[in-house]
DNA sequence: GTAACTACTTACCATTGGGTAACTACTATA
DNA sequence: TATAGTAGTTACCCAATGGTAAGTAGTTAC
């Protein structure tokens, strides 16, 4: 096995622990709605308009065990919740700025619209 | 809606036009798999050792229906065919680069290996 | 006392993503 | 004639993903 195809080999498996943590239709917008500042519950469902209470919820707490974001409990009246980016999460977002670069990219290529 | 709403609307919009894309456990692999050369169906197949070749060919088609890779046959003896990326599929490399370093990054800070 | 707002949870269902195994079709080689 | 290599396809199945709708629990405003 030569350099080129040990080094391919390397990056395939970085990539795929990376893809299942980002993996989704709903992690990505959650933490790209963070890197606006902190939100609520209420907030975030407002922003990423067509996401479910139960798919926010859900993947939420998957976003919180693998460390990305933190869930803040004040314990006011009524109670309010608040979920910001770890540092690990703040580290996306290199990688969530190229997706919309390529986003857009792709956007004018291949959609045209 | 202030700026700040509208930004992050729009680009919530972006990442999730980019994402139906990249979405899956194999396209990004494959694109990646690509970036080191021009392959053939039974060289991906290897590098990517656990892929079927059910899923690298249903996955093979879509990138070439988004534009991300061109198919070319070539009709010697036996039937070659061999994948490479569009000039589109090379404008992934960056997008690529940031998930590799991101999950060298997570990979380090949580999985602790 | 009732409606509305906070932040969810639960039950149920449908679709899709992905896996396994076998099969196709053609050529070259032993 | 049989085996191996080219590049897939097809049928079948299961588990995960995600959607819908309703319910929960506490507080506040009317």
């Amino acid at each position: 096995m030569n350099q080129k195809t040990h080094s391919c080999q390397q990056k395939l498996r970085i990539s795929r622990d990376a893809l299942e943590v980002i993996q989704g239709k709903w992690r990505l917008p959650i933490v790209l709605a963070l890197t606006f500042g902190n939100k609520r519950f209420g907030e975030l469902q407002r922003d990423i308009s067509d996401i479910s209470p139960k798919m926010l919820s859900q993947e939420l707490k998957a976003l919180e065990e693998n460390k990305i974001i933190t869930r803040t409990l004040y314990d006011s009246m009524p109670v309010v919740v608040e979920y910001s980016l770890t540092p690990l999460g703040h580290s996306m977002k290199k990688l969530l700025d190229e997706i919309l670069i390529w986003g857009a990219h792709f956007r004018k290529e291949v959609l045209k619209s």
